[in-house]
DNA sequence: CGAGGTCTTGACCTCTCTCAAGCCGGGTGG
DNA sequence: CCACCCGGCTTGAGAGAGGTCAAGACCTCG
């Protein structure tokens, strides 16, 4: 599945550290920016684990908050349950992702993280990062850095609430497509590693909604569809849909 | 206006140290749960800015970001400008709350912030704030928190692009009661800073739509209005709301 | 090959937006 | 002190986007 498992689950010395300078994922996730010396000393506290199967979890809100974790190779959705227990997807995480930032502090975690295909993760003790953000400056700051900006793309999702269907879809494509293109891989073409019904959880659609759309999308000749694989044929064209049909400006000064 | 003026414009030493110890909103704003000690390291660093009137800025994004600021009278909102140009309310600020965690590590401001009626607020040298985070863990884990709750509050509210209008404005009502409530005022009985217009834009709907369910609520007797003073009569109904009319649960494992 | 889940497509309905008219309240100027 | 004005608020009627329900196609896996 993915092209680009770092070790293999069979090759893989489960909880034997990592050499995050040696992983072709180093520029996209926790070190990046930072130099050797901080790094080596990243590589003393991150584990690997082993590679969880689709569906498995890989915490739940029982689960003590003790560790983030990363993407190695994969997909995993996180989710909270509504006030009737309905799952609500709150992020997808790809490749040099970091999960679990939202609940730093608790006790438990907030909600469950949920492999979508074959998903191998790193792991990070939290009190063991927080002593080396304290000793650390540059450590510290790339930590911060990445918690403001987690907080700055929650922020640009909550445009969802006030985005048609077509400007939402468009939206997650071409952020699937930036996030693809970030961790080494084609922007324009992918595997969607999530069903329809679960995109249209994550922005607040139905599945028939997306179904329909994607099928317009195709006659129009933007995308290239075959069941979950993709490829994005023109985002210019798709970005242009962002822009188009905008929600009236009247209440905004 | 606000019956919570911590010191009085007129009589504010501008720019002099503020005795965080002393303040009424040490209980909800940054210092909360550190000892004195950590305290006063805070009193060192943060300042009083003097009072913005409606309407003025506290930053914009041409502005470097150099600077966090809490709430300690007043409200402000903070907005995006959308692809056309529409403002895009992301948050409001009330007393006790801190501004601009979203643009650490950037070099300029993400958005702006706006005072919605006179407003005063504490400056925090960020990169004194880091420092000091690095000096002393409490400071660094409630920074951390601080962060991580934030995005945590973010992705609940992401779920506005799933509820329908009437639990999006119930969910704000009882979200600015709690807030309220957690720095020291009335949670049943307060003015709304913000206009209808505004409450719309936050939430992603229209000012009409807003009003409507305002009087809609007098009517049922959940609510007491009158203009923008507004007493919550009946908190359980309202929140029991929320887990009304849910969404169907097809797409949900 | 059959079962079960996912996806697609159609027909209908509901909620919220849109457009419009009128009201209210605060501020300004005569 | 009153008349006027302006922005914000309220309320109504109609339209449209997307949800709902349903049927059938497709795909995967045992």
């Amino acid at each position: 599945m993915s092209t680009y498992r770092y070790i293999s689950p069979s090759a893989a010395k489960i909880n034997a550290p990592i050499a995050c300078h040696n992983c072709p994922l180093k520029h996209c996730c926790l070190p990046l920016g930072l130099d050797r010396v901080d790094i080596e000393e990243f590589e003393h506290i991150i584990k690997q684990r082993k590679p969880l199967h689709k569906n498995e979890y890989l915490f739940r809100p029982v689960d003590p908050m003790q560790q983030l974790y990363t993407v190695l190779s994969g997909t995993l959705k996180h989710c909270y349950l509504d006030m009737e227990g309905n799952e609500r997807i709150s992020d997808f995480y790809l490749p040099g992702e970091l999960v679990g930032l939202d609940a730093i502090g608790a006790d438990y975690y907030r909600g469950y993280a949920q492999a979508l295909d074959t998903t191998t993760v790193c792991s990070i003790p939290l009190h063991q990062l927080e002593e080396l953000a304290g000793r650390f400056p540059h450590i510290r700051q790339r930590l911060l850095n990445l918690l403001s900006r987690q907080i700055h793309y929650s922020h640009q999702n909550l445009n969802h609430s006030r985005e048609n269907a077509e400007q939402r879809l468009t939206a997650f494509l071409l952020d699937l497509s930036a996030r693809y293109g970030k961790c080494g891989r084609s922007a324009t073409r992918f595997s969607l590693p999530m069903s329809r019904g679960e995109i249209a959880n994550y922005l607040g659609l139905t599945g028939e909604t997306i179904s329909r759309l994607l099928s317009r999308y195709r006659q129009q000749g933007l995308i290239e569809l075959q069941g979950r694989e993709i490829q994005l044929l023109h985002l210019p064209a798709q970005a242009a849909i962002l822009s188009s049909n905008p929600l009236p400006a009247k209440h905004c000064a």
